[in-house]
RNA sequence: GGGCCCGUAGUCGAGUGGUUAAGACGCCACCCUUACAAGGUGGAGAUCCCAGGUUCAAUUCCUGGCGGGCCCACCA
């Protein structure tokens, strides 16, 4: 067997099945070896990955690969996170309502669908989970160990359920998240309407300003500020005749509008903050579907229908003074991207705003890398003034396990009971006598995502695995979701075992489209992996993903650096087709070529082999750091630039003259071990290839495990060779120039060369000679290099 | 308004308190060399954003601008 002329897609896939087969990448339970364990991020079941998965799940998969070559027993499963939103609506569209249950199920169809291609896709990249691991949010066995960790948090008085004013999405029917909000900026009109206020006996008018007049049913106050000072605590009448008092308030900015607002429950967060500062009453202007309610006419219009209705019945009252366009930000769900609304609702919190300093100070206890990123959940957590809302009103979850009664009481669900569906749950009687009904919402989906480093270890499932395994080693994540998936991860698994989820968290950023911009589908630069995987290989994909590693950076995607990529594993091929035929008959028994010592090596041997101990030790560091860049720039720089420029050329003669021919083949033999073992977690089916066929092994390089270098040499000698050979490569590059000067052939002989050195350089004289292609070589000893023709 | 990141050839980007500031893409010229034309060799191309400061010495450290990006807050 050997190479073939060219590197393909076919030798992807040999690989890919051999491992499968061979169990390479299983975790061992049983074990000695110490572990490594991965808190490898859940997807979303969309179908698809984008180019984000497929440069962060490279960024772990190099580390899995490395850590087991290291000796490490690797956990490193993957999970799917299904439940959501967008699946309900995409089931929705294809098969209409249906009962809850049923609705259900389809979805768990229709994400399984989904998971399918995303594994596909996966496998072709070489991803190496351990798919004995995989778990899925959507399992009866993931919603028991959901239900139990939120039960357990009940238990420590970390939840409640309480009517407050939440973040809703009408569209979607559903409190949200502040984490789940985007702004989107829109210009709207800034209406000045005319209400009154008594000023004694008689009244006058008092111009207010909103955006929103739609609300004027479920206005409850008019706050003023300086300028309209006086009227404190005096009285104000709306349009529609309803009185409500005046405050004067230093929060009124003077500038925008009158210096007069309406306050409404609720137009926006700062109504809130009036309405508590009065202790104003709370008017329901809007119900859950965006429809108005609790208003003297028009009851049931939408948002916007309403709006149109009051302008105009303000207008034939002429209670419009003026109209004025302006440019706001609203606030949006990031999913449906609908405008979101503040609405007062029973809702299940978790409590995060006392606990802040407590989360930043298990935060501080992981390992950021980069370190700059844990300012982000800094600068997030000392934002947060809510707790966090945890129920939604959606099909597609995990159902909350407690029982409410009309009279406010709540009961949880018994653990042994669990998992909890509400729809064949038995019936149970409340203190006050009636019935209590299962709770109809389902989690946050965050609730699923945020303890994933609990499920893969085993929390409550297996004690002796969870001993071994939490906390996890590495969260690898992207930096956009250190709000959501970071903070709520670290505050879970705190209060739920008292330790941090895991030691270190890896940050890594977006990729963009070529133009530099967020990808999107109406600027036509989606990078579709698929058609990645089409033209290239799986390793020079990856590879594109470890030179574009600058952590927790957004990167532009780049043809270039997947196109150099694949040229060098293009010249790694060839060169290693070139050694293959250098080693012919050379490794029937491994053993003849060790035998070789360094001592008998020829200077250029001992040169390349000093190189390679450097770089070897390197790169273990650069993997340590996660600094994927550096690792395979220079792995790049030493195959390419040392190894197949200089040293190749070198022993070309030897190998086909017979000459030392043995101490080329046996340092032709190490240096490509070595860089096939170390290029093997960024590129490894390419590595397994040669390294099978070229370097004869059975095992794979998982089993062969990390290569290390020593030359045994001192350091002098080290030096010493090191600078001779230097020379010589100046000296060779010298008369390439030369040729290159002259436009003649490399090919081209030369007669007579003189070459002036500070250094003794007749041990490399057959190189000169060889590889010049000179035919006889003068040497003086001078201060600086020259080189005569 | 606040925070964070960034500014280095046409483009992308390493890197450094001290000789001549990597490398890649692109460009130009030459070479079909027995591993490789999906290649090789050579070359042109940089006010290291601007202004101050610290220093014997700043592209690097500090301050302030200017420009870009991300996150957050506010906007009745």
């Amino acid at each position: 067997m050997a190479l073939p002329k060219r590197y393909s897609k076919e030798i992807e896939e040999k690989w890919q099945r051999v491992w499968e087969e061979r169990g390479i990448h299983g975790f061992n339970k049983d074990s000695e070896k110490p572990t490594f364990v991965i808190d490898s991020p859940p997807p979303f079941t969309s179908g698809k990955l984008h180019m984000g998965h497929v440069l962060s799940y490279s960024y772990f998969d190099f580390v899995a690969r490395f850590k087991r070559m290291k000796g490490f027993n690797v956990l490193y499963p993957q999970g799917w996170d299904a439940q959501g939103f967008p699946t309900e609506v995409k089931v929705e569209k294809k098969y209409g309502r249906l009962p809850k249950e049923e609705f259900r199920k389809k979805c768990i169809e229709f994400s399984n669908e989904m998971i399918k291609n995303m594994k596909k896709q996966m496998k072709a990249m070489g991803f190496s989970p351990d798919w004995r691991f995989e778990y899925v949010t959507t399992s009866p066995s993931y919603h028991k160990i959901i239900q139990l960790s939120v039960l357990e948090m009940y238990e420590k008085g970390l939840i409640y359920r309480e009517k407050h004013p939440v973040l809703f999405c009408p569209y979607c029917s559903s409190a949200i998240a502040k984490a789940e909000t985007e702004e989107k900026e829109e210009e709207t009109t800034l209406y000045y309407i005319e209400f009154e206020y008594e000023d004694g006996q008689k009244k006058k008018p008092l111009i207010i300003a909103t955006t929103r007049p739609e609300l004027l049913h479920a206005c409850v106050a008019v706050v003023v500020g300086k300028k309209y000072e006086k009227l404190d605590g005096k009285t104000a009448i709306t349009p529609f005749g309803k009185r409500v008092k005046i405050f004067h308030d230093k929060d009124v900015k003077e500038e925008f509008g009158t210096g007069a607002v309406m306050v409404c429950t609720y137009g926006d967060k700062q109504d809130l903050v009036w309405q508590k500062r009065y202790k104003l009453d709370v008017v329901e202007g809007i119900d859950k579907r965006g429809k108005i309610k609790n208003s003297p006419f028009y009851d049931g219009f939408s948002i916007k229908e309403a709006r149109k209705k009051v302008i105009k019945a303000l207008e034939e009252k002429s209670k419009i003074i003026k109209k004025e366009k302006i440019k706001h930000t609203v606030k949006i769900h990031d999913r449906c991207k609908k405008e979101v609304e503040l609405l007062p609702s029973m809702e299940w919190f978790a409590k995060v705003r006392e606990h802040k300093e407590k989360i930043k100070e298990i935060a501080k206890k992981v390992k950021w890398v980069p370190s700059f990123t844990i300012s982000h959940l800094f600068h997030w957590i000392d934002s947060l003034d809510w707790d966090w809302v945890i129920s939604r009103d959606r099909v597609f979850g995990t159902p909350i396990p407690f029982y409410v009664c009309e009279c406010g009481e709540v009961r949880a669900v018994e653990k042994e009971k669990l998992p909890f569906y509400p729809e064949n749950a038995e019936k149970i009687v409340c203190k006050c006598g009636k019935e209590m009904k299962p709770e109809e919402k389902v989690f946050d989906v965050w609730i699923d995502s945020s303890v994933t480093p609990l499920i893969i270890s085993g929390w409550k499932v297996d004690e002796e695995l969870f001993s071994k395994t939490y906390p996890n080693s590495l969260r690898p994540q992207g930096v956009e979701i250190i709000r959501t998936w970071a903070f709520y991860t670290l505050y879970r698994c705190f209060f739920l075992t008292g330790e941090i989820p895991w030691k270190e968290i890896l940050l890594n950023g977006n990729v963009l489209g070529v133009d530099g911009k967020k990808m999107s589908k109406s600027l036509g630069n989606v990078i579709d992996p698929d058609e990645l995987l089409n033209n290239y290989s799986a390793d020079a994909i990856r590879q594109w993903a470890a030179m574009s590693g600058v952590l927790a950076k957004d990167r532009p995607f780049s043809y270039e650096d997947i196109n150099f990529a694949k040229q060098f594993l293009n010249k790694l091929w060839n060169a290693s087709r070139f050694i293959e035929i250098a080693l012919e008959g050379a490794l029937e028994g491994e053993e003849r070529i060790s035998e070789v010592d360094v001592k008998e090596l020829e200077e250029v041997d001992k040169w390349i082999l000093i190189e390679l101990e450097e770089l070897i030790k390197d790169l273990e560091k650069r993997m340590e750091s996660y600094d994927f860049r550096n690792y395979i720039v220079e792995l790049q720089n030493f195959v390419w630039k040392k190894f197949c420029d200089f040293y190749i050329e070198y022993v070309k003669w030897r190998v086909y003259s017979g000459k030392k021919k043995r101490e080329a083949q046996y340092t032709l033999y190490i240096v490509l071990s070595a860089i096939t073992r170390a290029l093997f977690p960024i590129s490894p089916h390419i590595s397994e290839e040669i390294s099978s066929v070229v370097l004869k092994n059975q095992k794979t390089i998982t089993e062969l495990g990390w290569m290390s270098i020593e030359v045994g040499l001192t350091k002098e000698e080290k030096e010493k060779i090191k600078e001779r050979v230097e020379m010589l490569n100046k000296i060779i590059s010298e008369i390439r120039n030369y040729k290159a000067r002259n436009q003649l052939s490399l090919k081209e002989e030369l007669e007579r060369v003189t070459i002036h050195s500070p250094i003794e350089i007749s041990s490399v004289i057959e190189e000169i000679k060889n590889v010049g292609r000179v035919k006889e070589i003068e040497l003086k000893s001078s201060n600086e290099l020259r080189v005569e023709f």
